[in-house]
DNA sequence: TCATAATGCGGGTATATACCCGTATATAGT
DNA sequence: ACTATATACGGGTATATACCCGCATTATGA
């Protein structure tokens, strides 16, 4: 049954499709999150886990607590900088590996999603959420 | 910037869109997510843990433990029925009132998020989300 | 009836997420 | 240069969420 509100829909939705893409990346080691932020890292590197929580739009302490597990799986490295509060976390050749070996993967899923719903219709949706 | 992944893009608005309706609700005690929980229960009691999970969807122990957390705000009530397995769950009077206050202020933030996407939009998205 | 299977939970473990507070470091203003 | 402020983290605490395992209870079938 569909619900009503908004945010319960967005709230299951989320949870589904993040499962499916979960599934999807499974076999490189990491989950859907994980590899979004280590796509995050990729997109400028050493980032500060300031500059990193502005960039997926999450919670610095959420940023930090997550980037530790992808450091102890032996994806990312964290060092401090030239200023010593920062933190600055890099890819290491494991986590590039598991971009690189993700990326069909992700293709994959995301065209399964774009093939179930119509191309059109998910791009309408992106915008909606993008719009939120 | 607009994320490429629908996942991410999901998982995004879906915070996004909870934070506007925790802090709607806010004032009646509970976030979104008890809220709806709430509601489940209300849409007929007393319900066994493991029903209560088929309507909302999630998972049996993630109901269990999210229920405890209703039981000890006083909002619900945990009791083992015939069946000496099943958990029931019925709403306390608290419970029923933190719905009926709830619901203008839910009613406020549904009709804003409608307003500022349009009503043929935020229909289009929960049918799409529906369909995903 | 008695063994087997099915069902319903609880708890352990783990991730994702946020908010707040305290500490360390850097920057700015006087 | 020194103080006040701003910035960057880390850790505490809390919720939401899932999966798996084990235990208790019920239902089934021979």
């Amino acid at each position: 049954m569909m619900s009503q509100c908004y945010c319960t829909s967005l709230r299951n939705a989320a949870r589904r499709v993040t499962a499916l893409y979960d599934e999807a990346i499974a076999p490189v080691g990491v989950n859907i999150a994980q590899f979004a932020l280590l796509r995050s890292i990729a997109r400028g590197e050493p980032v500060a886990l300031t500059e990193l929580a502005k960039r997926t739009d999450l919670d610095r302490s959420t940023v930090g607590r997550n980037i530790r597990v992808l450091e102890q799986m032996g994806l990312v490295a964290m060092s401090r900088g030239k200023d010593q509060r920062e933190v600055s976390v890099s890819l290491l050749d494991r986590g590039r590996r598991t971009l690189d070996e993700g990326a069909p993967l992700w293709d994959a899923v995301q065209a399964r999603i774009e093939a179930r719903m119509g191309t059109a219709a998910a791009h309408a949706l992106r915008a909606a959420l993008h719009n939120l």
